[in-house]
DNA sequence: CAAGCCAAGCCAAGCACGGT
DNA sequence: ACCGTGCTTGGCTTGGCTTG
């Protein structure tokens, strides 16, 4: 049987995204096209991959001997590849990596400016997702690392976890709210106010419960993306909470006002990002993912260090 | 270097199937 | 019955590789 590399990948997609119209998109062909190649690796196989009369395409028991064979090789062949670049010193070549919302609305972004800027010759792709479908990207080989709530991954001994800096979240609203003279309002003053958040930190629910005294509280407006949330907050009467490294450029426009309640709780640990940058222990790490991964630590500290002229927002652990 | 071959990919049409 | 969605297939183009 010819082994193609390609094939395997566009199998592991189709098991993935149990579509191949979605997992044709994932890897940016044509759903024929995407059909044909499939087709192709059955016939060089000699056994159907999917069962297509089910409606998800389970893969076929001799799929899914192929599958786990096509993940092993692909990781091998990334594997190869990033050893090669180290090899060679490489500062050219694709870098592929991930990341959460938060952590795409600033950090990364930064980051990446500076690391083209270094690398010139380089093509970076990251993409922008959930922890779940950054790690199954991570364990697929299909990227080298990711950016993200890294609490699921510090105990787990087949990871390798990078702590970026704590981040504190805090609560915002447009700089003519009616709150935005007050300063230092009332819980009670505040949650009067429909709440537009991210999902993170994990426990804000439970915290939001406590600060706004009612068990049955709801956030206004959920959203991942920190961007798309802070212009809801921009053209509303609705306060915001945000990491303050996010919020950081609108506070220095002067478009967003910080809100620190006067009745929090002192303490609150929880209500600080816990970031980091997330790669398979026994990997290695192509030079041109060490060199992001270095890039966007600097750039972390850089940001952090930038944020301490920012005012206090009572979150402060 | 031109001609031929072939794999990969696209578009469009057709088929199957589920939902209304 | 009709419509929308998802997959396959036929016909075609394109680009890379081989051969003379």
């Amino acid at each position: 049987m010819h082994i193609d590399l390609r094939q395997l990948r566009h199998f592991v997609a189709l098991a993935e995204h149990r579509s191949f119209v979605a997992a044709a998109a994932a890897v940016n062909l044509s759903q024929s096209a995407f059909s044909r190649s499939i087709q192709s690796l059955e016939h060089s196989a000699g056994f159907q991959l999917v069962d297509r009369g089910s409606k998800d395409l389970p893969p076929t028991q001799q799929g899914l001997v192929l599958l786990e064979h096509a993940r092993r090789l692909l990781r091998q062949a990334q594997e190869l590849d990033n050893e090669i670049g180290r090899l060679n010193g490489a500062e050219s070549g694709a870098l592929r990596f991930g990341c959460g919302p938060a952590p795409a609305a600033q950090l990364v972004p930064q980051a990446v400016a500076g690391f083209i800027a270094d690398y010139p010759r380089a093509q970076v792709n990251f993409q922008v997702d959930n922890w779940q479908e950054l790690n199954a990207r991570l364990i697929a080989g299909e990227i080298e690392f990711f950016v993200a709530d890294t609490r699921r991954f510090e105990a787990d001994p087949d990871y390798r976890v990078v702590r970026l800096q704590p981040q504190r979240w805090t609560f915002c609203c447009r700089e003519d709210h009616p709150l935005a003279q007050t300063g230092a309002p009332t819980c009670r003053e505040l949650f009067a106010f429909p709440l537009a958040t991210t999902f993170r930190p994990p426990n804000i629910r439970k915290v939001l419960v406590d600060y706004s005294g009612r068990r049955d509280f709801q956030p206004a407006v959920e959203c991942e993306h920190s961007y798309a949330l802070l212009n809801v907050v921009l053209h509303s009467d609705a306060i915001g909470i945000g990491s303050a490294l996010n919020l950081e450029p609108y506070i220095l426009r002067g478009n967003l006002r910080l809100l620190t309640p006067r009745d929090l709780p002192e303490h609150l640990e929880e209500l600080h990002t816990r970031y980091g940058i997330v790669s398979r222990n026994g990997r290695t790490l192509s030079p041109l993912a060490q060199a992001m991964i270095a890039r966007i630590e600097h750039t972390d500290r850089a940001l952090t260090e930038r944020l301490s002229g920012l005012p206090s927002t009572g979150f402060d652990a």
